[in-house]
DNA sequence: TCTGGGGTCCTAGGACCC
DNA sequence: TCTGGGGTCCTAGGACCC
């Protein structure tokens, strides 16, 4: 299906893109403003990759998610702050701006920790652009984190049009591409990759075969014959792209797989060790299963040795549980998880990452129990609760599983971590 | 020595049904 | 000698996103 809508938009339609600017960079230099002049880099779990950038590393060319070993000593010799990725601040911080959009508009949707669509159509349009500087301005002094808008008719657009604001640096951080009168000339200014749905494997056939090389050229594309050569997804960015709207608001609907999994923060070679860090990611997993009030009766564990190391021989490998009757017990996921482990675990091989996916969710009210399984009772849900809120208020690993372990060697390395600012109080800081 | 983690949607093809 | 047409469900894999 091409698209399916549920609203009238008896006037031109008005989205908004809300942006934070490098969030997780802008999260740190909130709490430590001396900060706001200097480079800042924010790095992956167990301090991998780069994942966020001030504007400065970005100018000086430092890739999104290259890996922090090339770049260090680079950085090291430009002065810039590189931390670990803290999570909960950034978390945090994000409800923070969320909650201050959220006054703006009864319309909007929370796209991902650092971005949100507002819907404004029927705003009034000769203040809009005014309001919406409001807006930007308004988040910057409540949370302290800077943010950039982009309007227009379609998400796609809307999208370039965020673009635009941060590449041409507008100030005010608004750019309403509105009715669109320089559209085409717009569109010439961004190369086809740029255009929000396209990546990389798309960008490189529509240059090689089809001769698209900016987003202009694909906006003068026909969108039925695409859909031909790609499929129903391409068409739809062409027609977002020409101001057809096709792409609305997802309502919230409950995961339809979780996955819990991570890197060791050094090489793990016992099945020990992959028992303990399969039923800590499980513990995870199942913790988010509930809070959604699902259940799964799908489970697939994994675990793997370095990816990138050319001298050692690469050994992965998975095995798939299905549950006759779906569940959200922890107890009997490490059950079933450690019979897959001692099924794919080979004595030998280095390992560098383990992780669980729970799949084939449905809704915990819905469940059809069996009538001979004993395992499966209603009563385990009782259980579950209870160690979800004892967790819940006295802390992650208040109560936990014996097979989780104790001393875990293996967990992830964050050595550069700022302190959690927002959500600890021994970890407030003091003015 | 050192390279993250968590998701979604779409399509093609096989198995199976009447 | 000659064997239809239409449909659903499931899975693997490919593409994309932040």
């Amino acid at each position: 299906m091409l698209y399916e809508s549920s609203k009238d938009y008896g006037q031109p339609r008005r989205i908004a893109l809300v942006d934070c600017n490098n969030f997780y960079a802008s999260c740190e230099r909130v709490f430590k403003p001396a900060w706001n002049h200097l480079p800042v880099g924010v790095l992956s779990n167990n301090d991998g990759c780069i994942v966020a950038r001030s504007n400065e590393l970005k100018a000086a060319g430092i890739p999104m998610g290259a890996p922090y070993f090339k770049f260090k000593d680079q950085l090291e010799n430009m002065g810039a702050i590189i931390v670990s990725s803290n999570y909960a601040l950034y978390g945090d911080m994000s409800a923070r701006v969320m909650d201050t959009l959220a006054q703006y508009t009864p319309d909007m949707e929370i796209y991902s920790i650092d971005e949100a669509w507002l819907d404004m159509t029927g705003f009034n349009t000769a203040t809009l652009d005014e309001y919406a500087r409001q807006i930007v301005s308004n988040v910057h002094q409540c949370t302290g984190i800077p943010v950039s808008m982009g309007i227009a008719p379609t998400k796609v657009l809307a999208k370039l049009a965020n673009r635009l604001c941060k590449k041409r640096n507008i100030p005010g951080q608004v750019f309403n591409i509105g009715g669109a009168a320089h559209i085409e000339q717009l569109l010439k200014s961004f190369a086809v990759e740029e255009v929000w749905g396209i990546g990389r494997r798309w960008a490189e056939q529509l240059k090689t075969k089809h001769h698209i090389y900016t987003a202009l050229d694909l906006y003068n594309a026909d969108s039925h014959q695409m859909r031909s050569h790609y499929s129903v997804v391409m068409q739809r960015i062409i027609l977002e792209l020409q101001g057809v709207p096709c792409l609305f608001a997802n309502d919230i609907k409950p995961k339809q797989q979780i996955i819990a999994s991570r890197s060791f923060g050094t090489r793990i070679t016992q099945k020990s060790e992959i028992i303990e860090a399969i039923s800590t990611h499980l513990v995870r997993a199942c913790q988010k299963l509930r809070a959604q009030n699902s259940m799964a009766s799908g489970m697939t564990v994994s675990i793997r040795t370095a990816a990138f190391q050319p001298k050692e021989k690469y050994y992965g490998n998975r095995a798939t549980t299905k549950f006759t009757v779906p569940t959200a017990d922890t107890r009997h996921m490490i059950a079933a998880a450690i019979r897959a482990i001692d099924s794919i675990f080979k004595q030998g091989p280095r390992y560098a990452k383990a992780g669980v996916m729970l799949f084939d969710i449905s809704s915990a009210d819905t469940v059809q129990y069996d009538l001979f399984d004993e395992q499966v009772t209603p009563e385990s849900n009782a259980l579950m609760s209870v160690i979800d809120s004892i967790n819940s208020r006295y802390g992650k690993k208040a109560i936990f599983f014996g097979s989780q372990g104790i001393d875990n060697k293996w967990a992830m390395k964050r050595d550069k971590m700022t302190q959690h600012f927002t959500t600890n109080w021994l970890e407030i800081p003091n003015v």
